[in-house]
Parts: C-alpha cells; sequence; structure tokens
DNA sequence: TTGTACGCGTTATCAC
DNA sequence: GTGATAACGCGTACAA
C-alpha cells in the first residue's frame, strides 16, 4: 500500500530518485540508493501496476487478456496453459476469460479487456466474421488467434491443418474397410468446423462415395450433443458403420450414445474424434483420435503476441501447425 | 480510445458534465445531456477501467482474482466455472490464474493481482501455512479460500466435508468385503489431504482394522503419480484388494496402473476416487467416486467474496458443503 | 546527481 | 445546472 511519496519522505529524497532506483536507472549514487533501497525493503513498497499503466503507453502493461470458449474443455485448458506457460516466463501476467460459446459474453470481456488496457490479446473467435473480434483489431489492439481464424480480417494466426487431419481420420476409417460414415460437426460458422469436414466431404469424393446428407449431423461442440446425435444416427434405417465426430466432448458424448444405443465400439460402429483427452487412453474403448498439438499452438500463439507488441507494424503472420492421427482402440 | 477529454470537448461542455451524464447523476437538464450523450456516442466513447481504478478507492475495480493450482483438473476448472458464471451475473471481471501447484507461481500472481488493485481474491492456498496468501489477508485484500483452508489465519471459506467424504468411500468400501484397502493421498501439507487421510485412517480403526504403512503412499495430485504408485502398491507381498485414491487425476492414473499390473477392476481390485469427472461414465470401468459440488463451491465463494467487498468488516464465514458417494462400476 | 512539475483519465469537491 | 480543479500513483522532461 505504500506509495512512492512514502518511500520517498522515509528516505528523504524526492519521488523521481524512488523511481531511478526502482527503474534500475544508473544516476543514482550508491549511497543514495542504498537508502532508498532500505526505506523500500522497510516499507514493503509494491508498484500500482494500475498507476503505471495509466501513465505509460500502451505496450507497457506486462499483461494480456486470453478468452476461450470452453475452459472446462481440456483442449482449450492444454492452450490455455501454452499460453500462461510462455508468459510467465517472459514475466507477463495472463488474464483468462471464458466466454461459455456465447456472443455476449465473448464481448462482455472483450470490452473490459480494452478497458484495462492489456498489451494484447489471444482468442479463438466465435465465428469467422465475429464482429466484436475485427472491431478490436481495427482499433489496433495487438490480436492473436488460435484455432480458429477471421474470414475478412488478417491477424496473427495460430491454427492447426483440420483438412489433413480429416483426410487422416477418413483413410483410417477407409483402411478398416469402411464406407458408410457419419460426420458429428460443429458449429458451421467456425473456420475449425468447415475445414474438417471439407476433409469429410472430398474424402468420400476421392474414394467415390456418395456423400449422404442424413449421415451428416451438427452438434454444439458439447459431450450432450455428441449423444444425441449418435443415438440419431443410430436410429437410421441404415446406420453407418463408422463416426467421425468433429470435437473430444462430441467424441465422448457419441461413446457413450453409442452403448445406450446397445452398439460395440468398435465391433458395430468405429469412432474417431479430432482434439486428444488426457484420459483418451482410459476411455472404454480407448478412443482413436486425431490429435493436435494444443499446448505448442498456446506457445507459438504467446509468442507471437509478444512479438506484436514489441513491434506492432510487422506484417501478420500464420503458423499452420500439423495435427496427427493417434489409433487407439475405437477403430 | 476516446477520453473525456474529447467528448467534453465535441459536445462544447466539461468534463464533469460528461462524467456527470455517464454516472446518472440526474443533476444535468435534459437537452445538455443529450448532447453529450450524442458526442459519446459518435466517440465511442469507452470508460478506461485503468484511471477509474486509480482514482476510485479500493472495491470498485468489478475485477476480482482466482488463482486455481491447475486448471486443467476437471475439478478446478469446474470451480472457475462457478465462481466466473457468478462473477459475471454480477458484472463482475474474474482474473484467472494458474499457479501450477507451484508457490512461487502462486506468490507471483498474488504480487500481480495486489498491483493490479484487484476488489478481492478466490483461492485453494497451496498449503495450510502459506506465507504469501496469509499476508495478503493481513494487508487487508478480501480473500476467500475454496477447497483448501489455512491454518492460522481466519478467512471465508467454501470447503467440502472431506472427512465425511471419505468416510463414505471407506464405508461403501467395507460393504463391499474389502479389509485390505490402499491409500494413495495427496500432497500433505494441503487440508483437504489431511482429512481425507484421517477419515482413511479412523474408518480403519472403527472396523477394527490395522492400519498399514506400507499402504499408505503420497503422490502429488497428478495422474502419473497415481500410475506409478498403484503398480507399486501392486508389487508388495500381499497387495490391497481396494484403493482410495485422494484425487480425480491420481486415481484415472490408477486406473493406468493397475491395468498395466495385469488387474482386473473391480475383479482383482476395487477404486474409489475422490472428486468426480465428466466422463466418469465413459471410464473403463466407469469410476467410483466421491462427488464434490465444484460449481456450487465456486458459486458460494464468489458470493461470499461480493458480500466481503460491500462489507469488509463482517465476520469470516465457513461453508461447509457436502460430498455425496457416487457409485459405479470400479467397486 | 537530484528535485520540480506535468500529465495519464477518472471521480468528487468546490465554486459560480 | 455547470465548470474549474484537486487528487489517485507513477514516469520523465527539464531545471537546478
Amino acid at each position: 500500500m505504500a506509495s512512492l511519496q512514502e518511500v520517498a519522505a522515509r528516505a528523504r529524497v524526492s519521488i523521481a530518485t524512488v523511481s531511478r532506483v526502482l527503474n534500475k536507472s544508473d544516476k543514482v549514487v550508491p549511497e543514495t540508493r542504498a537508502t532508498v533501497e532500505a526505506a523500500l525493503r522497510d516499507l514493503g513498497y509494491r508498484p500500482s501496476r494500475v498507476a503505471r499503466r495509466l501513465r505509460m503507453n500502451t505496450g507497457h502493461a506486462h499483461l494480456v487478456g486470453l478468452i476461450i470458449p470452453d475452459i472446462q474443455n481440456p483442449f482449450y485448458a492444454e492452450i490455455a496453459r501454452g499460453v500462461e506457460d510462455t508468459a510467465y516466463a517472459h514475466h507477463y501476467a495472463v488474464m483468462l476469460c471464458n466466454s461459455d460459446e456465447n456472443p455476449a459474453k465473448e464481448r462482455f470481456y472483450l470490452d473490459v479487456m480494452q478497458a484495462e488496457s492489456v498489451d494484447g490479446l489471444v482468442l479463438p473467435p466465435f465465428s469467422e466474421d465475429d464482429a466484436a473480434v475485427a472491431a478490436a483489431v481495427n482499433s489496433g489492439v495487438p490480436v492473436v488467434c488460435v484455432d480458429r481464424s477471421l474470414a475478412h480480417v488478417t491477424t496473427d494466426l495460430v491454427e492447426v491443418d483440420n483438412y489433413a487431419g480429416a483426410r487422416a481420420a477418413m483413410a483410417h476409417l477407409f483402411e478398416r474397410g469402411h464406407e458408410r460414415i457419419g460426420l458429428i460437426e460443429g458449429r458451421s460458422q467456425v473456420s475449425t468446423n468447415r475445414e474438417r469436414r471439407r476433409g469429410y466431404v472430398e474424402a468420400l469424393a476421392a474414394q467415390g462415395i456418395a456423400v449422404r446428407k442424413e449421415l451428416m449431423r451438427a452438434g454444439d461442440f458439447r459431450q450432450e450433443s455428441g449423444r444425441v446425435i449418435a443415438q440419431e444416427l443410430m436410429a437410421l434405417k441404415r446406420p453407418p458403420t463408422a463416426l467421425f465426430v468433429g470435437n473430444n466432448l462430441m467424441a465422448v458424448g457419441a461413446l457413450a450414445g453409442l452403448r445406450q444405443a446397445g452398439r460395440r465400439v468398435p465391433g458395430d460402429v468405429a469412432v474417431v474424434g479430432f482434439d486428444d483427452l488426457p484420459w483418451a487412453e482410459a476411455l472404454d474403448p480407448p478412443l482413436t483420435v486425431v490429435r493436435q498439438p494444443a499446448h505448442e499452438v498456446g506457445r507459438q500463439a504467446m509468442e507471437l503476441l509478444l512479438k506484436r507488441i514489441e513491434e506492432p507494424e510487422r506484417a501478420p503472420v500464420t503458423v499452420r501447425l500439423r495435427p496427427e492421427l493417434v489409433v487407439r482402440q475405437s477403430t
């Protein structure tokens, strides 16, 4: 709670001198420095980041914002760790918010962070044409998109090759002899979903298999929607023999739905999910997935953000990471 | 980016008037109000939370801090959601940090948050005698502890009856006919761990069963330690027939360890975990757990914090919630 | 080498 | 009803 004023008074110097000592400016004689440092210690001085931020130009808050759609989704939790580990290594604090796939909440946190004068933002936009995020970018806030991209605004971006991931998943299912393959996708306004869907469609086409609308269903990335849709698909006259599921939570839900429908995995139906899970190995059966390097996504995003904070005018960069098919026992 | 100054200039009034319009002070004639509101809109004015915080006394930041040990642990993620949902409902922003069960990181974030003048803090202390947290409390920052408590400082606290939870788990195992029960506990400096251990020990005593040191092993709350310890226990001359595991992650690890040791669950060894998991149902086998109402813990903690911010001198309160045994197929 | 003084964007207390 | 103006705590240009 002690301010520069109080420290200065105790050390019998001006606040400028105290400030100089704090900022390692060497224009202070060792003797006064010692006095000041003593006063600093005695009073347990802690600089106010608020006052500093008000005084300084943007870019010196040592604070960045991270807005993620669902903190309870291990994929985003891992990205968050990647961002946070990197930020911590650079002595940056991260203000993490959870938007709950809710545009109103996203907007609220976006407002808060700008009003807090954070140095920059890392986030997966709610949709490809997320006006609130676009506005932030255009108003000059350094923004790095992760996972999902924006359609009409270019920013730094760290993404995964979702198309390639989907093709790998499909190739694996073909190899296992499947032709009638169901798709449980997520929200269609999201770039990752579009790419995964494209991978699914083009893989079928390349294999000369007709794309059937009734085998393609959209969920909302949540566990429950995966469960419900899996059951719907199994209720079809000719149900699919395999499922490609658009994210991790829906894949777990699908497993539950299949069990409730009395289907065995992989005996009756094979399942491939997108995004790995820390406990995928412990599931019944262990889940085959397209693994994304989530921690690395977060790490690189934070690295990019730091560069942009340092050099705001540099050209936006896109980093595309490679996903990896992890075959377990659900296929 | 527009400041009061600029808005005032455009509306040809003083900044005081603009401020009055913003703060709904009714001492402004409708005509000027309209002019000011137009200027506000035209410039897209956004108040600076930083400047406001510098000017106002503490308690008006509309920002609270939340420091959790592991964002990748679903138990803490759920607490975070409880805190965040409640905060959002009251238009508070949450600054969420991940301490990684690392006291240095916890201290860093504690410093940052105090320097940011947050209105208050929610956290599970690293240990019962966490000096950094105690210092924050003593320096007057409103603090609500969740899950874990402090030994020598009293704060608002929302916890779960860990002792009762452990007794319930043990009673269930006795019912199933187990007598030789292993314990995989967490770090011993943590209050929750102490209570769970006490439940384990007293349950055995009440049953007239000797407490055997070699059946009690300490992990670090992480998955890997559960796996390793489960294997160690199975390597004993007389291995336990059941395991009581001190948290969710270690329980999943234990399942993996048992499989690697060639034991069937619950055939050869029964397992009860502490803390539920969103996918506990989908595990092999579905895991029996002592479920904690984590979202409710977070909700009540935030509620308590809001009360304390409003009335800093009110007497600290302890809320103790009841855990619930959820029997699935691992026992 | 050190001190004085200004401004960052607010809110609040005075005058008018 | 409205307008100056003083803080809040800090960094820094400028003066001494």
